[in-house]
DNA sequence: TTTTTTTTTTTTTTTTT
């Protein structure tokens, strides 16, 4: 444990100096004086001291289980203290005084699989102390150890102890871990869990999949680099494997199911996964007969096990213990079932479920439901046939806790062999798949919050076949510090050789960031098992819903995508209010509802009584009043007929599926610029080693038809034309800063038709779908070919044409063709993970939105291109990080920022113009030219001025392109309510002008109205009904511009020092709110309070200098007496 | 110090000394 914090330590020192340096750089250039150095430094120094002592999670959990000792015992906390940092100290003393090992093995029932299943409550405990200790010699028996946990039940704050014997008493613990005992306690509060009896599950929260647990055993590093790492390989075997499941899975379900039907269902299956087919490179002919070849014994298992033919039942082994048994099966009561235990702390998905009459020679025909594995692969060696055997018992158990109901045994079909095996489940079997579940649940923890992976395997035979040798090679060399691989010799050289210490360190460092974001998600998560299980009611989640059956029948099918769409309402429909969390009285948290869930999510339904996780589901609608999920089945609820009454009786709750596959995605990019290949060693020198872009000179490229084209494009200017030179004699890289306003879209098309001339393949690409199709829409004005790969349902209505899935393309020839002929592909920069680009290569990538994008994340696409072009502005927002801990050691610095700062060289500039004068002086230190004076002098103009008011006059004048609204003659100040900020009187301000923008002949479409936080845009928006208006946050509203900008500062206060620190201070956001506008630009603030912020300040000045402050009074404002009716709205 | 938010699907398929 401490060596870990030791270790933590050592990064966290590293990491700190270096992101010193790094956020200097990141200052914008008014700020880079010695004053705010030294604070800054000394504001850093704090924060690092303070991790220095351990992981977060760490230091919560322990403060935690000193609050709640406290709370549970409720004696004086000095003695706590005592007593808790000790046990945290002394994990391994010995002690005399514990209770000795009772007689239960003979004083209990043996039994398989517990019979609590369903009975007992699934409380979580809080390990607050593990002793290892000797059981007093017996006078034959050796001293044998065992463990002693003193466990917190958090939501009663009982104490319990729990005494692990025999393969349990190895079980790695620690304070402050979380477990689950599926047992019962005695009188006395304790339970024994032993080789006979009871289960203890460690870090319960961690969903472990059972094939991932079934395929640890050979090597759990492998198994922890699967979990972490998004996989690129595409195996013609595993296809064939993946469609010969559906295959054998439509026969199952069929109630009609011939060899002729299989046999054109296969074409279907073909169809349906042609990409998949192209990524392994294959065509539907290759695969056609392999699955072909598999039917006549699909066939005949199927007619066979369901007694088609009125045959007597097929015999089946249930291994030497249980011996052959008839098995018949007389219901396939669903295929590919998800089963999620958090019980257990396992999911999966069972290929089928079935009910089937069991019948050995002595006892009584029996009925049982049970999974059905299917197996494709040809070798059945001793090794795969544990693994298989271990999967099928863990789905038992996940059956088990689904149905509610004892399920002991399954069936495993081997197609090759075609042999089906009967799976009895002994529960030896079941702990040590437990114990080997829990282990690996350790080890995914450890690698999230430490890094540490476990132990090379160092079998060359194992090794030397395995899909993440290269990963799991340079890993070991990373964290090791270089200390060579004692098994692997030759193989782990070739892997790691080129590695430079500094290329670890890189490593490290970013897979540490992703993982510090990582957690945040997967603690998410973990919020929504324990819901679950301690009836709590869920942040963000919706409860108490039942499906809408006033039309009469509880889904629609939707034929396009064929998916069931389910349509819920509030239980208790007299209250509009469906959010679960705070206050249903509140009107905001209606409309904080839309913010939490939205169209398109994915989410989790589950059944608000039993607890049960029924579905996965897509948000297809919403509303205040309704919900409208789409599901890929028909929902049913395990163990239950589920009549259409059925479903109706059910309370439902729904919450947001928090995908973490974005973090494997990045872990992997991350990994992928380490290995040793052409293509990474050349984004290694320019990212890692930070070495200096090269261009060609000028004489080499003069006749160069795509130079010529640029200088002869009339509608460029001179900086435009310079960027896309920039980007024509980049050898590696170009950055092009774009700053607001400057005409970077079409600069950026004109780049595209520049290097087409050329006969360049260009890669383009943004993290968001609307940035690419953004782009895309321009690229298809002028006529250009493209191919836009992604979500279907995500892309942009007006290039959806340009999908693969649009066209009629139709067989794996097809796709081949139109990817080699279009010569520009888009994609967003998760999406290039899209199997359709899996072989794919291009000469430019070009990557929009740059400085908004996190750098692993921006790794993806770049290493599909030998060059590269990332275009953004780091003096904007920079790219979303959620935690802190996390953006202080430096993740939110994009890869743009990052070469900008190395080699401002590289940076080509789209010049800030006219209405941006303003931030301009500010941000971007007077550094700018003005490019034309049409556009400097650009005004927001009316054909004739009619305003009721004096000072609404003033406000439009067009003579005042930038206008300051002071409310501190008012004063207008905020309101507060926990998280909530915001302000009516600045809200009604807004809301007057727009109405008076709007009245006198100002499209409400050339109007932005936008302010840093949601809550006061809730409030400007109910204060404004015209609809063609958006109202956004600031940061939303980044990437977007409007004529005519109204921002509401919102904070105002009485003594203003208490709240600069806040969304304000942050001059990224201040950019962007101030860059917005094409033409006008109206703030709303207090002049009193904004002062305080430092570029506020100097925002004020600049403003006051050019006359652009007007104080209203309350004379201006209360008429009508409207503001009262506005301030009301709360 | 009280905030900001977009992406991607899930799990699984297989292989061997």
């Amino acid at each position: 444990m401490r060596d870990f914090a030791i270790r933590l330590g050592i990064f966290y020192f590293l990491f700190h100096s270096r992101f010193l340096y790094e956020s200097l750089l990141l200052l914008p250039p008014w700020m880079k004086n010695k004053k705010h150095q030294v604070c800054l430094i000394h504001n850093l120094r704090k924060k690092g001291g303070e991790q220095l002592i351990g992981g977060r999670w760490r230091d919560m959990a322990l403060l935690e289980l000193l609050d709640q000792v406290e709370d549970a015992i409720g004696v004086d906390s000095d003695t706590i203290c005592d007593k808790a940092t000790h046990s945290f100290k002394s994990q391994v003393g010995i002690a005399n005084d514990l209770p000795v090992r009772v007689n239960h093995t003979v004083e209990r029932t043996k039994s398989h699989i517990p019979k609590d299943i369903g009975v007992f409550s699934n409380y979580n405990y809080l390990v607050l102390e593990v002793s290892e200790k000797l059981q007093p010699a017996d006078s034959s028996a050796a001293k044998c150890p065992y463990k002693v946990l003193r466990l917190l039940n958090e939501q009663t704050g009982e104490e319990r102890a729990v005494n692990l014997w025999d393969e349990w008493s190895y079980s790695v613990i620690s304070p402050g871990d979380t477990v689950n005992v599926i047992g019962q306690f005695d009188e006395g509060g304790n339970c024994d869990i032993d080789h006979d009896n009871n289960f203890l599950i460690v870090h319960p929260d961690i969903l472990v999949s059972g094939t991932r647990v079934a395929g640890s055993f050979s090597c759990p590093r492998r198994a922890v680099l699967d979990e972490r790492l998004k996989s690129n390989e595409y195996s013609i075997a595993a296809l064939c494997g993946t469609l010969l499941h559906q295959i054998f899975q439509a026969g199952l379900t069929s109630n009609n199911p011939t060899i002729n039907f299989l046999e054109c269902y296969t074409e279907v299956v073909l169809q349906k996964n042609i990409e998949s087919l192209f990524a392994c490179g294959v065509n539907e002919k290759d695969v056609h007969k392999t699955l072909i070849d598999g039917i006549p014994k699909i066939y005949n298992w199927i007619m066979l096990f369901r007694n088609m033919e009125e045959r007597e039942d097929p015999n089946v082994d249930f291994g030497c213990v249980n011996g052959m048994k008839k098995v018949g099966i007389s219901e396939v009561i669903d295929i590919e079932e998800m089963a999620w235990a958090p019980k257990y702390g396992l999911k999966g998905i069972v290929d089928a479920s079935v009910r089937v009459m069991v019948q050995s020679r002595k006892d009584k025909p029996e009925e049982k439901i049970m999974p059905v594995e299917f197996k494709t692969g040809k070798s059945t060696n001793s090794q795969s046939s544990v693994e298989h055997n271990a999967q099928v018992i863990l789905y038992t158990l996940l059956m088990s806790e689904r149905y509610q109901k004892t399920i002991d045994s399954g069936l495993l079909y081997y197609l090759q062999t075609d042999h089906t095996q009967g799976i009895m489940v002994q529960r030896s079997d079941l702990v040590g798949l437990i114990i080997r579940r829990n282990e690996l649940a350790s080890d995914i923890l450890k690698a999230l919050l430490l890094q540490q992976l476990p132990p090379v395997l160092q079998s060359p035979s194992m090794c030397r076949g395995c899909r993440h040798l290269n990963v799991c090679s340079i890993f070991h060399k990373a964290h090791s510090g270089g200390v060579e691989s004692k098994g692997l010799g030759d193989v782990f050289d070739s892997h790691t050789s080129h590695l430079t210490s500094s290329h670890s360190k890189f490593l490290c460092h970013w897979d540490h960031l992703i993982d510090l974001e990582a957690k945040g998600i997967e603690y998410l998560k973990k919020e929504v098992w324990r819901s679950y299980n301690l009836r709590t009611r869920n942040a963000g989640g919706l409860s108490s819903i039942v499906i809408d059956a006033s039309q009469g029948i509880p889904y629609s099918k939707s034929h396009e995508d064929n998916r069931f769409v389910y349509r819920f309402v509030p239980q208790d429909s007299s209250c509009p209010a469906i959010i679960s969390d705070g206050d249903p009285s509140s009107a905001s948290l209606k409309t904080d509802l839309d913010l939490t869930l939205r169209s398109g999510d994915h989410v989790i339904l589950s059944n608000e009584s039993s607890h049960q996780t029924i579905a996965r589901g897509v948000i297809s609608d919403i509303s205040q009043n309704h919900i409208s999920v789409s599901f890929s089945k028909l929902l049913r609820i395990p163990g239950m007929s589920s009549t259409a009454h059925d479903l109706l009786q059910q309370v439902w709750r729904i919450d947001k599926d928090e995908a973490v596959t974005s973090f494997a995605i990045m872990r992997f990019n991350l990994v992928q610029l380490f290995l040793q290949n052409d293509q990474s060693a050349h984004l290694r020198r320019m990212i890692v080693d930070l070495e200096a872009p090269r261009f060609d000179s000028g004489s080499i490229v003069s006749q160069d038809p795509a130079i010529s084209y640029v200088w002869s494009e009339k509608s460029l200017n001179d900086d435009q034309r310079r960027a896309i030179l920039k980007i024509l004699t980049a050898k590696d890289y170009a950055l092009i800063l774009g700053m607001p306003g400057t005409g970077k879209t079409s600069t950026m098309v004109h780049a595209v038709k520049a290097l087409l001339i050329r006969g360049t393949s260009i890669l383009l690409t943004a993290y968001t779908n609307s940035a690419v199709d953004n782009l895309l829409i321009k690229l298809k004005a002028q006529g250009i070919d493209f191919v836009r790969v992604g979500r279907h349902e995500a892309v942009n209505e007006e290039v959806r044409g340009h999908c693969l899935s649009e066209t009629n393309v139709q067989s794996v020839e097809d796709i081949k063709i139109r990817l080699e002929q279009a010569k520009v592909v888009a994609v967003t920069c998760l999406g290039i993970s899209s199997p359709l680009l899996a072989n794919k290569r291009f000469d430019v990538c070009i990557m929009d939105e740059a400085g908004q994008t996190t750098l692993p994340v921006s790794l993806g696409p770049l290493r599909f291109a030998s060059t590269f072009v990332l275009v953004g502005d780091h003096y904007q927002l920079p790219p979303l990080v959620q935690s802190t801990e996390a953006r202080e050691n430096g993740m939110g610095m994009s890869l743009f920022c990052r070469l900008s700062e190395a080699h401002p060289q590289a940076i080509s500039a789209l010049q800030s113009q006219g209405i941006m004068e303003l931030s301009n002086a500010l941000i971007y230190g007077d550094r700018l030219r003005c490019g034309s004076i049409e556009i400097a002098n650009a005004k927001l103009e009316f054909s004739g001025l009619n305003c009721c008011f004096p000072w609404l006059e003033d406000v439009l004048n067009p003579g005042r392109p930038v206008i300051f609204i002071d409310t501190d003659m008012l004063p207008a100040l905020e309101e507060r309510d926990q998280k909530i900020v915001n302000n009516p009187i600045e809200a009604h301000i807004i809301a007057e002008v727009a109405k008076e923008l709007v009245k006198n002949g100002i499209g409400g479409e050339h109007i932005g109205i936008i302010t840093p936080y949601n809550s006061q845009a809730n409030l400007i928006r109910s204060a404004v009904c015209i609809t063609s208006l958006e109202i956004h946050t600031i940061d939303k509203y980044q990437g977007r511009d409007k004529d005519c900008i109204l921002v509401s500062f919102v904070r105002s206060c009485e003594n203003p020092t208490s709240c600069v620190a806040s969304l304000l201070g942050d001059w990224h956001r201040i950019n962007v709110a101030l860059t917005r506008a094409k033409r006008k630009l109206i703030m709303v603030g207090s002049r009193k309070t904004l002062l305080k912020v430092p570029l506020l300040k100097l925002l004020i000045k600049k403003v006051e200098e050019q006359s652009g402050i007007l104080s209203v009074s309350k004379k201006d404002i209360y008429q009508k007496g409207e503001l009262i009716r506005c301030s009301q709205m709360r």
